[in-house]
DNA sequence: CGAATTTTGTACCTACAGTTCAAGAAAAAG
DNA sequence: CTTTTTCTTGAACTGTAGGTACAAAATTCG
């Protein structure tokens, strides 16, 4: 009962975390919100409380689009390294190609949150890990395919890639060309 | 002549760099930095001329204390791997034991800045290069001491291990412990 | 000493961040 | 059709961000 929202919160939610994706935790302000999401100051905070808790909502829809979108093309069938490499192609292609230069919502806040953000750390920290499992199942199937030597370690390759990733995903935004993303992507592959 | 300064403007730079190094550029306000300069808001905007340009003296800063140490430890003598290793190792332990998790300043700034703030990215652009080429150098030593193989591209491994640093160093902030940090390391020295 | 120059401390200013509130509008329940 | 509930609009409010202005203080120069 009651009136009915005007506005989808789910559309909201994922418009604020592309305004807080481009502009960042601090450097968002009510005003850029209300713009973005088309709705006034008042229901704003009516419908999520705070900045701080749209800011949560908005990283978890980032983990339930780009983190499991990255996840699920990790998955798709194929030799092992074809995959990976095409991951960190596509995920670099993506970032160079950004006009803004966005990077990783996740990437970011790693490096904006205060360690006294406890909620943010732990999100981002389950992102990181998601991804790392990923990239550990990858690795595990192309030991199974006899594409990458049993003895490997696959929970330290996959902690290489997540590593990997998120560097590239922040050098990327500074990035003056693809050439140095490409030679990490060869090397990091060609170690496999 | 005229009135002397009160204040070392070296040091009241060291004392801004810290600030915007645990707090980030957006979240600092002047009221933080008149508190750790000890000086009054006018000396700081008559010696600065803006939070801004503050910010930029900063990086500088940054780049002669912090950047010049790392490349320092990367040309000490001994084997390259082992030298790979130890700055590797060291970054990754100063980064835990900070009880504020600051991180790098230089990954923090590029993952804070808009793509606009050309000087910022300036000069973290050229942090990244100075190190990947220190890097570089130490492999191509490497090299020539029969330590790594000589067909081994040594620009490629200078970018692999520069984003291997940028990735350890954000992975830090956010760390629960030294395990993944340590696989990334061992991992990244065992490809070599 | 007086003039010129630079720094300092304090007050002040405008704009906006981040949030709250009050009054009304739109629905469902009875 | 009233009551209840929820949402919306818009104004209002407190605090501070970021910076400016000004007069007093400390120095050098002539």
């Amino acid at each position: 009962m009651g009136r009915p929202k005007q506005f989808d919160p789910d559309v909201a939610v994922e418009q604020a975390m592309e305004v807080f994706w481009r502009k960042g935790y601090s450097a968002t302000t009510p005003q850029d919100l209300v713009d973005a999401l088309g709705i006034g100051k008042g229901s704003l905070y009516h419908a999520f409380g705070s900045k701080h808790r749209l800011f949560q909502a908005a990283l978890e829809r980032y983990r339930d689009s780009q983190v499991v979108d990255v996840v699920a093309m990790l998955e798709k069938p194929g030799p092992a390294k074809d995959r990976l490499r095409r991951v960190l192609t596509c995920l670099a292609e993506m970032d160079l190609a950004d006009p803004d230069r966005r990077g990783c919502l996740a990437v970011n806040t790693a490096a904006e949150l205060s360690k006294s953000d406890e909620s943010a750390v732990g999100l981002v920290r389950r992102m990181f890990d998601q991804t790392e499992e990923a990239f550990r199942a990858v690795i595990e199937e192309g030991q199974r395919a006899g594409e990458i030597g049993p003895e490997r370690d696959a929970r330290a390759i996959g902690s290489l890639l997540l590593n990997t990733v998120v560097g590239l995903r922040l050098l990327a935004r500074v990035a003056d060309g693809p050439e140095r993303l490409s030679r990490v992507i060869d090397a990091v592959i060609d170690s496999l």
